[in-house]
DNA sequence: CGAAACGTTGAATGGTTTCAACAAGAGTGG
DNA sequence: CCACTCTTGTTGAAACCATTCAACGTTTCG
């Protein structure tokens, strides 16, 4: 059902879908792709023609720099829209690892900007989504610039967790993670070996447990007050345009 | 004249806009206000019912941490949209300190959305010239997660430098910058005293000068390659949507 | 079984912060 | 008009957080 879809859904939160915009979206769920874990969906610098909906499983989307570092900017769970800013600019400004094996739905940049142009509130939905996405990567940079690593794991978890926990994948009190230490690493701006040594100590106070790919918040209460973790800011309150 | 203003041109580079469209925009152009530098426009917290279009002046926008730091997320030169986001998402994610004394119009958030209702296309180029201000809180993500200090300063600058070239307040050679070191200590995530140390470097080693309020680049070329700067990513291609 | 990926720990190094002090200029009120 | 304060810029020394290098343990998988 694509009324269901946990796409679907998110999309509905912020414009109200019409029968015949929901029909333009079904279309665009044409074809079902699976990816393998550690194979790159787009290439960085080459202007790819398809975006993805993710149904299944974990990707993260990041930058490498000349000097073989990468920054990843943003983890996407089942639900996410990937590469749409590549589509929508005709630059393909980072990449995509799956983390996992995954199943996306192929949305060609040809028929994705038709939708737009046919749909213009379909397009408004989608767009708005980016932007709440976006607000994350705004996150992101704050929790690196402004935290030291001990904080920054924990904001980083806790915000995983929140995400997660709206789709059905995580609750309160912690979450599956297949993520690794060189994951994390790429992702807060640390070295792997610092992020081994932040997760033991969070891990002596009893703060939380990140063990054999699974997250266990041990005291939430004082991690969210040591990583400043406002609990409101993922939520949102209903669409915006009837 | 609407139709040349710096904002209305940075769109027409997503969409072409038609006279209707152009009419609708022209109609939000309503009321002009000005405000004082250092006095904050929207309080972080407080959910506010106006965005703005920046014509005159620069403003930064940052979140502030519990501790009292603050990180600036960008700052907004004339052409900008300022609180968007703010309007669509109805949360303050952030605040708005004008740096200079500023001029502004001020957009209303019943008339921005019922412009949004009646012209989706508008709305879709608005939205878009969003993302792509988006994209470069992923270049300051990358920027402050993987540089050091001196590359750090350098690629803020270049991208400064950049920007305001595209609407004729600056060159290759440089800009007027009305920033404090505090202002780019805040944004770059680091210490005053250490953004005054970096500075003296680049300008003993020749690559930059920043004095008195005016940045120059004593040696672009070298500072590209410090800063891994990519000189095309601001560019882009002209009108998606015919 | 061996290799490869991931995790773990110690010691040395280094970039950045913090603390402290002082200089220069702008604005303010007596 | 001058003292005063506030903001901004500047520099040194000590302390600290995180990185790098190096080594080893563990698990997974062909």
């Amino acid at each position: 059902m694509i009324e269901n879809s946990p796409f679907t859904r998110k999309l509905a939160g912020y414009v109200t879908l019409s029968p015949a915009e929901l029909e333009v979206l079904k279309r665009l769920h044409k074809r079902r792709r699976s990816f393998t874990a550690g194979r790159d969906l787009v290439q960085q610098g080459q202007s790819e023609q398809a975006a993805y909906i993710l149904s299944e499983g974990w990707v993260c989307s990041y930058k490498v720099q000349r000097d073989g570092t990468r920054q990843i900017i943003d983890f996407q769970i089942p639900g996410d829209f990937l590469g749409l800013r590549s589509v929508l600019l005709r630059t393909s400004d980072h990449s995509f690892e799956p983390v996992t094996d995954i199943q996306a739905i192929e949305v060609l940049a040809s028929d994705l900007l038709e939708a737009f142009a046919q749909t213009p509130r379909l397009a408004n939905a989608i767009l708005w989504a980016a932007s709440r996405d976006e607000a994350m990567v705004v996150e992101h940079l704050v929790n690196v610039a402004r935290r030291d690593a001990g904080a920054r794991m924990a904001h980083f978890l806790l915000e995983l967790g929140a995400r997660l926990a709206l789709v059905g994948m995580g609750s309160k009190a912690g979450f599956e993670c297949p993520l690794t230490q060189y994951h994390l690493a790429d992702a807060l701006g640390l070295s792997a070996v610092h992020v081994n040594r932040v997760l033991r100590q969070l891990r002596e106070n009893q703060l939380l447990t990140f063990r054999n790919g699974h997250v266990t918040f041990d005291n939430r209460h004082r991690l969210v007050e040591l990583a400043e973790f406002d609990e409101a800011y993922l939520d949102h309150t209903g669409p915006v345009l009837k």
